[in-house]
DNA sequence: ACCCTATAAAGTGTCGACAATCTGAAGTCG
DNA sequence: CGACTTCAGATTGTCGACACTTTATAGGGT
């Protein structure tokens, strides 16, 4: 008995807003509760929906025109993605942006994002190289363009974490970083506004990650991923105490 | 006769994100759904409902003597732990067992609880050091006892693992293995039926990797952690690979 | 015999209403 | 004047019913 495969996880890591408004249009096999949970994940996100503020299932389902029971349903997704907390009888809030919540975040994110890159390297496909090659020359290009400014925002950066991750080819693996912590992540740096000025530094760090897949070598591509992630969490850790 | 709530006697988990509300929670999460969640973790933990078979609402709601509207939320919740699928408009089933996933699993966990045990060893308390030291030395009688006999079970070793990682202070770390990925560790030892066979190894690496912890060396306990990891992977994939 | 179609049955998605509980303010007593 | 009790308002938890989709079954055509 083996063989059959979950695919059903990765698929769903769309970074693409969903239609703000409620805009019927969409064909298919979506349910309400499934349209609410992404609508109410981008506003929270982006902030939309304040960090720590209190959610009223009433209010909302007036906003959206929905039944409360589609709602909780939504709302049970997001408390899944850590977004927000529900307390029994009390009711739920958006989830609170702390310092130590985004530094532990580093810390999963060190070890995973780690783990991911000595996968890729051990079981790289030509697909996923030829992949990587052509976003880091996009990402070169853009680099050129705007000579220094923040790296194409931090989208670059996410875009180059994503394809890492997928090219791991471990479902688990990709399913708790692309569909649930990478949420939060971007929640931090919309709502921290933290646009990486490591520029250049990052640029180079990713190009050398990926030449380490390349040559198969997935200690070193683990151990440039782990020191890749935990520069960028010294700098926020810098920012963070010069800003108290 | 039901068990109706898990016997999980060491094993009972926090929930995530301690914050620092004064007063021990102590309140009994009495939500009906939170009942229906537990029952049927358990159940689906320990085989009593097969993997792999479907679920149908109208069925367990009579079951339970609950509106279906109530065991939805739980189904939801087992969702979120990925111990079952659900797919729109066709239901519910209970994720299937595969190689290939508990593989997964092995990678995920190696990279995570490496990680704790690096935070473990930097963050320790003298409080930590002491429940450690105490449950090792509980462990220790108990393999005195039986000789070889796969020490304590399984029990003693995810008691082993559930306790680092606690030790690691980061709450997303502990919410991640503890809340989330155990549940599906203890699905695979209850149905796939593997009691280690690495009795005394076991217990001369558990111990090992808590003086580095005493030490203070984040590296070395994170490295032991790994390689403790990797070999009980190694041995299930021979074990695995006998079988087929 | 096979395939396609149409109908019936079962199951899921959604909704509105009722009951239990919590929050907050007014009122009372020391 | 302050602390406790009481009560009203609002919110959450739970339920049963209805609409729509999927699936299984039976029937007819080639």
């Amino acid at each position: 008995m083996e063989g059959q495969i979950s695919k059903t996880s990765a698929v769903e890591a769309k970074a693409g807003t969903a239609s703000a408004e409620g805009g019927k249009g969409a064909r298919g096999s979506q349910s309400l509760a499934d349209r609410l949970f992404l609508t109410l994940r981008s506003e929270i996100v982006e902030g939309r929906i304040a960090a720590g503020s209190k959610i009223s299932e009433p209010e909302l389902a007036r906003r959206f025109d929905a039944s409360r029971g589609s709602l909780r349903e939504a709302l049970m997704r997001l408390e899944s993605l850590s977004l927000i907390e529900r307390k029994v009888n009390v009711g739920a809030r958006v989830v609170d942006l702390t310092e130590r919540g985004l530094l532990e975040i580093y810390d999963v994110r060190e070890a995973l994002e780690g783990m991911a890159c000595r996968l890729a390297a051990q079981n790289r496909s030509e697909e996923d190289l030829g992949e990587l090659r052509q976003m880091l020359h996009r990402h070169e290009q853009q680099e050129e363009l705007q000579k220094g400014t923040a790296y194409f925002q931090p989208e670059g950066d996410f875009d180059f974490h994503f394809r890492i991750v997928q090219a791991s080819h471990n479902d688990l693996l990709i399913d708790t970083l692309c569909n649930k912590l990478y949420y939060r992540v971007r929640m931090y740096r919309y709502q921290l506004g933290m646009a990486s000025p490591r520029a250049h530094r990052a640029f180079r760090e990713h190009s050398h990650i990926i030449e380490a897949i390349e040559a198969g070598d997935g200690e070193l591509a683990e151990i440039l991923m782990r020191r890749h992630i935990r520069a960028s969490r010294s700098n926020i850790e810098n920012k963070l105490s010069k800003q108290n």
